[in-house]
DNA sequence: AATGGGAGAAGAGACGATTCTGCAAGCCGC
DNA sequence: GCGGCTTGCAGAATCGTCTCTTCTCCCATT
């Protein structure tokens, strides 16, 4: 059919706007796109047909001939066959709103892609368009990065590479200095011998987190007490942490790693009648705000994923774009300690029951 | 020029994987895509020749080609520049979990997308081919769902949309249902008067839930009790909570309809010397684990945002791929009542401080 | 022997935009 | 008045894939 011109269901084309418009192709294109030397009064021609006509670009097409999508993929390495693990959820959560967030005001969107998984992902990766990817924590010789690395697509890391990965750049918080600070946090709250509630896994939190609490020690002087147990596991916690209490060498505080420690320590606490703070000082890494309202509320360290996906996706947009300069680049985030009452010893003594007063009554 | 083959940069076309196995480029895409009548001998030599070149079929030109480009879009309503609410972030981050695996089980990915903001987001939208669309809670002209449907692309609504939105189908929950068990179920333990917490928003949730309440108070010969206020101001939530609790009509048992009016009304009670669930009943609307640890635990009605999102991917893809029927779907799917202390009359006494004579006038 | 038909493979458009190159005017200085 | 410059626009190639159509064998049937 040479007679090209169906009037096709609904959508116009560019062709059918440079009819309407009485111009060419190229000036249409010129015209929307703020390109090409045009007047303006063509170009408010031009830019008024397409709306009339209700004309919307081909994004395919566009894809096709320049070779940007405009679209970013963020994966999560998972551990059974949902996106996001149960842990870190929260984590997960917050990250991705901001990356999401980051991506949209540069004019990109994010695609939810899976991570690598053993099953059959492939196609999915291949059926989209990719400017570049945000991994979260991504394994030691992840197949699709490796993939699209070598196929020139930018590849941002949360968390610091395993191996050598051949990442684009990476952003990861300071993990030795949170973990430092902390414990010194709990030393100068009076702890004498802290524990640590640790995972097997060989992930890069774990073990920056890990080797941070075991070098303080030695500077400390003082003999480790930790527990590992898989953190991916959401009834291994809780057992750890009665394992880490029922210890001869019992610790009176301890740090957890994984955001569900901070309960499953403070039932732990309980079962084996131990007052927190007064008996045991007690610091969790968590994002959730249900630390605020436990009895009492838990000291948490924070990782701050908001920072983290907005400056992963700031990273990778700049080497997307060419802005960044082109050399590897590695960006350390800051952490928050957010303290509360389980990691500071006996302040003052709270009444329980909270005073009455008459005054709080603002609306007449 | 005609010389095409300019061996360009890393990545293969089909003309190279054409050329290195000695077959026409229709062969092998015939080959790879498994149409076509060829011997399984060329199929083979072909996949393996793709294979040793590292091809990757381009999805721009697939998707430019076939007109499916395997990607669905998430929209939710934003109220500030952030695309998820505060208050609902909990339910989204969920549902979007749960729609993101049911599509990639699929074969297709979800694309995050703004709301209908006044303000820019036109360019990211038509920057990406979608396929389909799911929205969260459209609200009542939302331009951009209107425009989609006008270009034929189906869009699936997680909310019964308002007013005559034309959506290709919708999920929504059986919020009259939820609300009338819920104060049946309070009525149950007790409460004579029970109060609602709602919000000034026209949103179906709101809107439907406030009508239930309504209707379940007419029936019961209850007068309403309740306090509205805008559910996206995160400190209002507080203050709302405070003024039902300060009523002369003070009730007796309180649902509120947002996910942190739990805590809100929690803390409210505890200004006015109310013990839960001994004075005050207290359910409220939430997807957060939080209430599991409160003290008492808040009984919690969970919307099942991960039914949602499946069920709203699977109604979209059976849509796009026309195995749906054509007509119009609607599907109600029920909520979960989460019993929890907060709810049940006084079980057992725990010992606590003595009962303090209620003083009921309230106002002076 | 001629024909029909099926298997195997190749040719040649689309798909819908971007963009490089080129062409016709109009205007300037000399 | 003429060459060279800018301005305003059009032609046509190209991006990489899918797919409709055609073409050639080759064997079995009539």
């Amino acid at each position: 059919m040479s007679r090209a011109h169906g009037r096709r269901l609904g959508r116009a084309g560019i062709r059918d706007v440079a009819a309407a418009a009485g111009v060419s192709i190229t000036t249409v294109s010129d015209a929307l796109n703020g390109k090409g030397r045009l007047p303006d009064a063509t170009r408010r021609h031009v830019r008024e047909v397409a709306d009339r006509l209700g004309y919307r670009p081909s994004a395919a097409a566009r894809t096709l001939r320049t070779g940007k999508s405009g679209l970013i993929g963020l994966t999560v390495t998972t551990y059974g066959e949902e996106p996001f693990t149960f842990t870190e959820f929260a984590y997960f959560a917050e990250m991705a709103r901001a990356a999401s967030s980051a991506a949209l005001a540069r004019g990109y969107a994010l695609v939810i892609l899976p991570g690598s998984t053993r099953q059959s992902p492939y196609d999915v990766w291949s059926n989209v368009a990719l400017d570049g990817t945000v991994v979260i924590d991504p394994s030691d010789r992840d197949p699709v990065v490796t993939e699209l690395v070598r196929q020139g697509v930018p590849v941002v890391s949360d968390g610091r590479p395993c191996g050598d990965l051949p990442v684009t750049a990476w952003v990861d918080n300071d993990h030795e200095a949170a973990v430092t600070g902390l414990l010194d946090h709990l030393a100068a709250a009076g702890a004498r011998r802290i524990g640590l509630l640790t995972g097997t896994s060989t992930d890069t939190y774990t073990r920056l987190s890990t080797e941070a609490y075991l070098g303080w020690c030695e500077r400390a002087g003082q003999d480790p007490v930790y527990e590992a147990y898989p953190a991916h596991d959401p009834c291994a916690g809780a057992v750890a942490a009665d394992r880490l209490l029922a210890r001869p060498d019992r610790p009176d505080a301890v740090y957890g790693l994984f955001d569900p420690n901070g309960t499953d320590l403070l039932a732990a606490a309980r079962r084996y009648g131990l007052r927190v703070p007064d008996d045991l000082l007690l610091v969790c890494c968590s994002e959730s705000a249900v630390y605020a309202g436990t009895e009492p509320p838990i000291t948490t360290l924070s990782l701050k994923p908001g920072r983290i996906g907005t400056t992963v996706v700031q990273l990778l947009i700049d080497a997307i774009e060419g802005t960044g300069g082109g050399r590897p680049v590695q960006r350390i985030m800051p952490t928050d300690l957010i303290v509360r009452t389980s990691s500071q010893r006996r302040r003052r003594r709270t009444t329980v029951s909270a005073p009455r007063s008459p005054e709080q009554r603002g609306q007449a």
